[in-house]
DNA sequence: ACCGTCTTTTGACATATATCAAAGGAAACT
DNA sequence: AGTTTCCTTTGATATATGTCAAAAGACGGT
């Protein structure tokens, strides 16, 4: 539980209040590699925080299998846009290790919106840093070459390499499997 | 300003005392084409509600001007990053029609914030329905061919042909001008 | 109405990446 | 240890898009 609020600390100071209150909702999850923690098409009820283990976020498009996201020890893995719409989404969350998660509800998280001004503060700013995030990822799609974004993303977490399978890596810098394996040929 | 709070409205019910606190950090701005609401390399300390007219927000990559994103009326235009992070970013924002904006300066909204748990809220949805909106772009350029791309963006918003040059929309959608112009040549 | 500037189209060619196919390796299960 | 399944590499070819260059067209100011 301190490593979430250990996570939590980069964007909010809590009060000793709302901070007991977000700690109730915390439900501790420790579940095997290839877990599913939501199916494509369904809808996302939770966020997960992960302590220790590995997710990916992927999507079925046109029969191939594409990874959104990937999401390591100390961040957190959502279907972002179904958790925040309440609608089915295609992507699905599953693990690629054995991983301890943190899990926080909707509906628990709705509650403590509406009660503690200062988690609604955390949630806007949870928010402000994933729009940063994606933002960031977003620009690099649009204009870094393949090559570019694959030695930003084993700069950024060299353990991926070793984690997590090629076609994987390369479904989310947005190339195939085969063009990754020749990149990688040439350092 | 009715317009601005009709955008507000679909986001959350402010109460009189909130409201009437927003309204008084609105300033009306008119201004004409070509107008330079932010420099790159500059600091965002404002976000702009459009109710008339159309800015661009954009930078410069390699002697090349990318267009990052086009507001038109009811939307906002603001450099994210920068407005979230306080830093410099590399775009700027310029109108492309004489507009008419209402401005909200960053320091005023984080009066906002911490006064009123409401505006805290609103803030937090403003930075959701970013989110999905900036998630389905990055799909979409993910996924989609530049075909499907402009086809989608016509359907969205179909004046943007007659209001926009096509190397702004070009760029926007990740293509050069002369693709563009090819794509379009075959329907 | 004219001139200069900005915008769009068209052409020829180069290149990055995708696709299809098959073989080689590594890991997991019994 | 052996067998199955998954993962990665390599090859040949196809395709979308980029780059460079120049002409054609539209627009705005005087």
């Amino acid at each position: 539980m301190d490593s979430f609020f250990a996570y939590i600390g980069n964007f909010v100071r809590l009060g000793d209040e709302s901070r007991e209150a977000l700690a109730a909702v915390l439900q501790p999850m420790n579940l095997p590699k290839g877990h599913s923690l939501l199916r494509p098409g369904g809808i996302c009820q939770s966020f997960y925080f992960i302590e220790k283990g590995l997710t990916r976020t992927y999507y079925l498009k046109d029969g191939k299998d594409i990874t959104d996201w990937i999401s390591t020890e100390g961040s957190i893995a959502v279907s972002i846009i179904s958790f925040l719409t309440h609608q089915p989404d295609i992507r699905g969350i599953e693990l690629l290790e054995p991983s301890f998660l943190w899990t926080v509800s909707h509906s628990d998280l709705e509650r403590l919106y509406s009660r503690y001004h200062e988690i609604e503060r955390l949630g806007r700013l949870l928010m402000s840093a994933g729009i940063i995030q994606l933002q960031q990822r977003f620009d690099d799609l649009h204009f870094a070459t393949a090559h570019e974004r694959y030695r930003k993303l084993i700069a950024a977490t060299p353990s991926l390499v070793n984690r997590v399978p090629l076609g994987m890596i390369a479904s989310y810098l947005g190339i195939t499997q085969e063009t990754l394996s020749r990149i990688r040929a040439q350092f």
